[in-house]
RNA sequence: GGCCCCAUGGUCAAGAGGUUAAGACACAGCCCUUUCAAGGCUGCAACGGGGGUUCGAGUCCCCCUGGGGUCACCA
């Protein structure tokens, strides 16, 4: 019997969720959830310098914000609490010394000083700097009497001179190196706390962590975790290294440069579901050719095989379609809801019905932020050039134009029920009549209407939601500019 | 620079020795049409290079090139 799939997403509280990171938790809760595992959130916060108030929330926020609901984590407690680090404090010393007992590990009271001159040193002969060890070879009384003078230190894991250390990734394979490339890491700072290096060994391990799934920037740190669980003499997880997610131009997303985070996404107006479906998708891919997925669909077709080794450009493009497709699934009025906090902060005339502008809006709409600048319209009719009233496809002209409009006006001035079907089955009939085009009739109205040249929804749509009297305000706008116009040039 | 990893259209990617080398985004064109969308159809476009192995290589091996990662008392 197989043991039960445990997964961890372990982020650094930093207050910033990288997309990155985002995927790796997605990863990690669709690798649990598809082998009906577990899925852990812990908080990996052994750096006290990088402490962020209020970092801790956007963890949480995020994975409620995207369904994935841990097992397991700090909030909600679990068989392995506590799930924050910082408060495990105590549990990894113990095993530092049994290490060093082992002689896995040792005692190091070098300055930071001594080091970074070492360091400097190095770099200076153009070489890789690495521990010297210096401290390896110190005396059973030495040491302890640099404890009992309480001289800082910290203890460092010894790692083997000669020979390679293997180990296996389920998605790298093989990877082999050198047991000459491996420094003598850190495992003890000398605050006291672990190290990343130590502290994910030691509570993977403790926390029963069946497949650890990380970026495969831990690739190259991976041999000397896999020593600690051979010093140990425990069981070595499955690793998942997973290929990074690069921006277009091959560099990777960074807090620094600016690049947009989880919540940037957000508030450009992309959904929770597109993102989620879009990272799914990169760097992953399904057996089928299908691209839409809800969150509890990948939680059943995902699979540790199909992920790919390359990195992967995030392409916003894409995601921009996957949104666009997200908006065109809601329903008319699930759209509403979502277009509603940009409708009222764009659209002050309370004459508009805000419903009827977001059906317009509905299939117009890739990203909601976009919405503010296509319904400037409704509030106000803006000086426009009359040249837009010229349109070659239409086959409308200045004159024409003014034409139209003029017909136009006692028409919809006689209609007495003005809603879209009304102005439609006039305006139809006044075209038939006339002997016209539909366009040399709708487009000059639209035009006047709106005075855009493109607009979401056409003339009638968008006549029914100014209501009667503003349109017919604005239309005699436009027959009394065209008529200026054409005197002008006469 | 040392070490590790990666390499199919501009991008995401199928492909697990024999295929006309999928599909999607983007782009272009056409249809529909009262503008713009949406929708439908069509098109453009790829195995980085060189050696092997094999009857046969995008698929396996080697070298080169290119890209990325990593070399902290950060995670």
């Amino acid at each position: 019997m197989e043991r039960q799939v445990r997964t961890r997403f372990a982020p650094s509280p930093t207050g910033y969720m990288h997309i990155g990171n985002l995927r790796t938790a997605l990863y990690e809760y669709l690798i649990a959830k598809s082998q009906n595992g577990k899925f852990i959130l812990r908080i990996e916060d052994t750096d006290q310098e990088r402490y962020v108030e209020g970092a801790v929330d956007v963890i949480y926020n995020t994975l409620e914000l995207c369904g994935m609901k841990h097992d397991e984590g700090p909030d909600i407690g679990g068989p392995y609490a506590p799930y924050v680090q910082s408060q495990r404090k105590d549990t990894y010393l113990p095993y530092a010394l049994e290490l060093i007992e082992k002689g896995h590990a040792y005692y190091c009271f070098c300055s930071k000083e001594r080091l970074d001159a070492l360091r400097a040193e190095c770099e200076k002969k153009n070489q890789t700097f690495m521990y010297d060890r210096h401290c390896l070879n110190l005396s059973k009384e030495e040491i302890e009497e640099k404890l009992r003078n309480k001289e800082p230190y910290v203890i460092r894991q010894k790692m083997p001179r000669e020979g390679t250390t293997t180990f296996e990734d389920v998605v790298y394979g093989t990877i082999t190196v050198d047991n000459s490339t491996l420094e003598d890491q850190i495992l003890i700072k000398s605050d006291g706390l672990p190290t990343y290096n130590f502290a994910n060994v030691i509570d993977d391990h403790l926390m029963n962590i069946t497949h650890v799934v990380r970026g495969s920037e831990y690739l190259t740190s991976t041999p000397k975790y896999n020593l600690l669980y051979e010093a140990f003499g425990w069981e070595i997880p499955v690793y998942v290294h997973l290929p990074l997610i690069v921006k277009p131009d091959g560099s990777k997303i960074s807090k620094r440069k600016g690049d947009a985070s989880f919540e940037d996404l957000l508030q450009m107006g992309y959904l929770v579901e597109a993102i989620i479906n879009y990272i799914a998708l990169l760097g992953w891919s399904p057996d089928t050719n299908q691209e839409i997925f809800t969150l509890s669909e990948l939680e059943k077709v995902f699979n540790i095989k199909n992920i790919s080794k390359s990195p992967s450009a995030f392409d916003m493009d894409k995601l921009r379609w996957f949104n666009a497709q997200y908006i065109r699934a809601k329903t008319p009025e699930e759209f509403y809801e979502l277009a509603l906090p940009y409708l009222k902060k764009s659209i002050t005339n309370k004459e508009i019905d805000l419903f009827k502008v977001s059906r317009l809006l509905h299939t117009r709409t890739e990203v909601l932020t976009e919405i503010p600048s296509k319904v400037g319209f409704f509030n106000e009719l803006c000086d426009y050039d009359l040249n837009i009233y010229v349109h070659k496809k239409m086959k409308t002209t200045l004159e024409n134009s003014l034409n139209s409009l003029k017909e136009a006006l006692p028409v919809l001035e006689g209609i007495q029920d003005w809603n879209e079907t009304s102005i439609h089955d006039s305006l139809i009939a006044l075209v038939e009549r006339l002997g016209i085009k539909n366009g040399q009739m709708l487009w000059p109205i639209r035009t006047a209407i709106t005075g855009w040249e493109v607009t979401p929804g056409g003339a009638i749509e968008i006549a029914d939601i100014l209501g009667k009297n503003e349109t017919l305000r604005r239309i005699r706008i436009g027959i009394e500019r065209l008529e200026k116009a054409l005197a002008a040039t006469e």
